[in-house]
DNA sequence: AACGAGATTTGATCGATATCAAAAGGCAGG
DNA sequence: CCTGCCTTTTGATATCGATCAAATCTCGTT
């Protein structure tokens, strides 16, 4: 690849602490493209061929069943994603595609498969990126069978503002039908409860949403760090 | 231990490569107990102190939130649990319990860690364990998002009878009020859903359940390799 | 065999969420 | 700055699933 940046893709806790050779080995043979908008990445059913690593931009990870999609994850960079399809040498089985213009890196899974086979420092990482993401999934579903919708959304307000630094304002990144989609309800309702909030101390325009009144909303959202993270 | 059937442990995935010392050291720290129907294994939030292997019995593994319990799994033997939680050194996700008399063998998360440092063979099987379990929750997740209720037990139904040879034919192991929250509904709604199910092909009787019709099961059901696995 | 506790089923109703329809708002291209 | 398309919001309604209540069933115990 001839990009700038993977000094930030080598501080990646994944490859971080393996053997300079074989992070040179896995770079070799990948490619790193620019994609545009709204480009399909990944196929679920496909088997992996590739390791991706989101470098810039912004990717939906979702998954489709008879006519339905549903949005699983929006993955930010610096990251990566299907490496447990990839270290199975199985199908894939969410889809991906870019939410802005992106940059993506795509590693032949062969390469990371021979590379975990001989690297120690990178099997470690895989084991702990492997375990976070199994548990962030099980997050996932607690919050998805335990909560209703506008839990959810409050939930996602505090997770989303701490994450960006505890302001107590921040900017949706991406529309709000994929929102809905991620929170598990319909854009209709994403936008009724998002009405709802201002009565619990939350206040949106467009895309902009302000937390006016935290103690207000974390009383109705009932933050809980065994789903939350 | 002293249970007499620790081959069947030995041939688990997760122990059969790893190397023969290795193992018995694994064995020599750890316990094995009988636990009485409903015992408590692990409640979620408290730190990781051991691996669990079912040896014998059936356990569920659950989540709380604010008086709120729902089933993510229920375990058959041979198999482990809260190993994302030992390799990470972190809390526990999911608490667990029985539901039947069953025989848990209990190793020490430090134990397991440490041979897992040293001996690549386990390291390999915790990879290989890890990234199925995280596909399997992230199918668990799917069928949450992408089906209603009546859908989720007709695959649940396709999918345990196939598990259990394919004999169009099985018996609950455990009551409906766990397979209710299992499936993400109240046991009211479990109850109607298998009445709807009789005009579909499937006939139900206390514990038993009788595919009649698998087409027009598969017809409601439309199962997908990529949720039922 | 009768009893009683808990599980399951059934019926009635409530509430949450989805759907359908239409209006309003935002934004890019001309 | 207007135009037209797409997103979002709002309102009305329908559907699904939850809740409440009561009847029935199951099964272990006496």
């Amino acid at each position: 690849m001839r990009s700038p940046d993977w000094i930030t893709v080598r501080a990646l806790p994944l490859f971080c602490d393996m053997e300079e050779e074989h992070f040179d080995q896995l770079i070799d043979g990948a490619f790193c493209h620019r994609f545009p908008k709204y480009a399909n990445l990944v196929t679920e059913g496909d088997t992996a061929d590739f390791l991706y690593v989101l470098v810039d931009g912004l990717v939906e990870l979702y998954g489709t069943h008879d006519g339905q999609k549903t949005t699983l994850d929006v993955m930010q960079p610096v990251g990566s994603f299907t490496l447990a399809a990839v270290i199975r040498d199985d199908v894939y089985l969410k889809s991906a595609r870019t939410l802005m213009p992106s940059q993506i890196l795509m590693i032949p899974a062969q390469t990371v498969r021979q590379i975990y086979r001989c690297d120690h420092a990178f099997a470690d990482a895989i084991v702990n990126e492997l375990a976070e993401r199994y548990r962030c999934t099980v997050r996932a579903l607690k919050s998805v069978k335990l909560r209703n919708g506008l839990e959810r959304l409050a939930n996602w307000i505090l997770c989303t503002d701490e994450q960006q630094g505890g302001q107590r304002s921040f900017e949706l990144t991406f529309d709000k039908r994929t929102l809905a989609s991620r929170l598990g309800m319909t854009p209709e309702n994403l936008s009724r409860n998002l009405a709802v909030l201002t009565k619990h101390g939350v206040r949106s325009a467009g895309r902009g949403i302000v937390i006016e009144n935290p103690s207000a909303l974390m009383q109705l959202a009932k933050p809980n760090s065994l789903i939350d993270g």
